[in-house]
DNA sequence: GCTTTTTCTTTACGCGCGTAAACTTTTTTG
DNA sequence: CAAAAAAGTTTACGCGCGTAAAGAAAAAGC
């Protein structure tokens, strides 16, 4: 490698031998330029470390490569995990995705927003707060800024929805409890942040009725994103005040089960299907940590790869699509079921 | 709020009355302007929704506001919390922060080194891969780019390194657990990703010597950043094949101690303090879920607040020391021990 | 070999803003 | 209130690259 170090394009396409402009072509698209050009400059680019300046690249490029992934919640390892794989994709075709978290907080939100409209996506793909989200701010920047929304649907906005069919997840979890012993209550949060939450709830009034059973419901309070904690208090609640009218016990999703486990480790109850246990405990997700439960969690999975490849597909789709689909569309994933020892 | 679009700086010194210079001083710092000034700017600014270009600012500065954050894997909920405060911490200070995962892939660390470099931070808070890392990327990396480390400390790099003090951590662990009961045994990964393993064997042993008892260490096998599984197999194996000569076990880091519990559940073996249990469980690192394993895991905490703080306020340092100090400096904070129920 | 098509070169301008210099206006100071 | 200091204005240039237009060169077609 030669030492005179190449300050911009033009000193590059001077000891390439190419022109500016078609150097510039190059690093746009490779492809674009002739087989024999490529060599040449790729010749070069060996000897002399060149990398042209992302900022002047972006200014007047009327689309950059720059991709934001908003996720509500990077401390939820489900989001960590999802966002990686959506990174990695991006990553693989050339894009430059950047993560952003709204650590469960509106005004953060908002900001993130607002910062990603200075970026100049390509596009973005957001996973939303859901009821914790500013609406109009949202709906403001999914018209200036081509959006594909994931996770939480908020209806209307964007120009697609990717995401898991909540009934799917609820109707196999129900049906596997009901065959297998007594149908089960459905324990929840009151007030939840996420839209997901509502849609089971009502998934699993539905399939309990189609079932010819009566669904209970167990609602309890509690505000934010530390679900474990809200499932621990609210299981404390619900075995002390409570004569249990089923041994079953279906939560809303993974992380209220955590805690939900963890309580009923405390008091000394057990759980599982065998002889000797007093409750079945199921729930729905399948959080990497549900594995290492005690008992291991009976779950119901997301289709992780499905909904990461969508996402990633309608991306690229809607990039083709000069960032705006004729019609929105929502693609919904089916889930399936996860047995483990809790239930 | 006026209809009438402002596209550029130019246009919207003409909206304000004010000369385009001083607009973008006041950009740059609101504070370098007069105070009656920058009430007119302000004034405008709600008039005409108006954003400097980023990138067009970022061309010509010989310093950015941004900020790279860079941590091994973000599916880790202990890097998560992390990186949450510093990013706060950042956006308060007017910066702005990117944050970024290996994955725990060397090369997607490099990757990231490589796209940083291109951003123009003003600094990069790095906690690295460890062992995974390539040494040699990371110190090329840290000679051009204002970088701390965090974390992980890799001898010699960065301008300064911030972390909790290991030997605290086991020296609380290791005199707790032999007060009250067998001396522990260390459980840990043969092969550890991160230097700080290292270290807790280290000041195992030196600890478990100066109170007159002999160091016995499992080194079980694994490699990844899947700790809870390495956790789990490996206490399978150490509990089967083992006749235990203490009833205290020391896991290195919580994480694996996840993945043991769930072992000694599954086997049946009842962990804890009380009569009737056959096993002391304790770890480090006080992770968000560790207060929901069955039992609740007695641990070793971090300072979380006390490095993440120092973490930002060194970054500030080094902007304002022209990202070099003359020295470099290693800042350790102690841990605290956090009783629950397994030991 | 000649024409057509593709690719590259030359030339030129613009993007939106940073910033330096010289000058003017406003504020502070004694 | 005059002088000094501070803050703002005008003017001008540059950053590194995108990109359009016109012409030259190379490759492809027959």
């Amino acid at each position: 490698m030669t030492e005179d170090r190449i300050r911009n394009m033009e000193e590059f396409a001077a000891v390439s031998g190419i022109s500016r402009p078609t150097i510039s072509k190059y690093f746009h698209d490779p492809t674009s330029v002739r087989a024999s050009t490529r060599a040449r400059i790729e010749a070069a680019l060996e000897r002399h470390e060149y990398v042209p300046n992302i900022y002047a690249m972006n200014q007047n490029r009327r689309l950059t490569k720059n991709i934001g992934i908003v996720v509500p919640y990077l401390a939820d390892p489900f989001f960590t995990e999802i966002a990686r794989n959506i990174e990695r994709r991006c990553i693989d075709a050339g894009l430059w995705p950047t993560l952003f978290s709204a650590h469960g907080q509106q005004a953060l939100e908002n900001d993130i927003l607002d910062n990603l409209r200075s970026l100049k996506p390509a596009g973005v793909l957001l996973a939303p707060l859901g009821r914790g989200s500013d609406r109009a701010e949202v709906e403001k920047f999914c018209r200036d800024v081509p959006t594909i929304l994931f996770d939480s649907n908020i209806e209307g906005l964007g120009e697609a929805f990717v995401g898991s069919d909540n009934f799917s997840f609820v109707s196999q979890s129900v049906t596997y409890l009901a065959r297998t012993g007594s149908p089960p209550v459905f324990f929840e949060m009151s007030t939840p942040a996420n839209p997901n939450a509502k849609k089971r709830r009502t998934a699993y009034i539905e399939v309990m009725e189609s079932l010819g059973l009566v669904p209970e419901i167990v609602s309890i309070k509690g505000d934010g994103w530390g679900f474990e904690e809200i499932g621990y208090q609210g299981a404390v609640q619900f075995l002390d005040q409570r004569s249990l009218s089923t041994d079953t016990v279906l939560c809303s999703n993974d992380r209220l089960a955590i805690g939900f486990l963890s309580a009923c480790y405390d008091k000394g109850l057990r759980v599982g299907n065998g002889a000797g246990c007093a409750l079945r405990v199921a729930a729905h997700d399948d959080h990497p940590f549900s594995r290492f439960t005690c008992p291991a969690l009976t779950t119901v999975a997301h289709d992780y790869n499905a909904v990461s490849n969508k996402v990633v597909e309608m991306l690229f789709d809607l990039m083709e699509s000069d960032g705006h689909f004729a019609q929105r569309t929502e693609y919904l994933f089916p889930a399936h079921l996860v047995l483990r020892d809790s239930a």
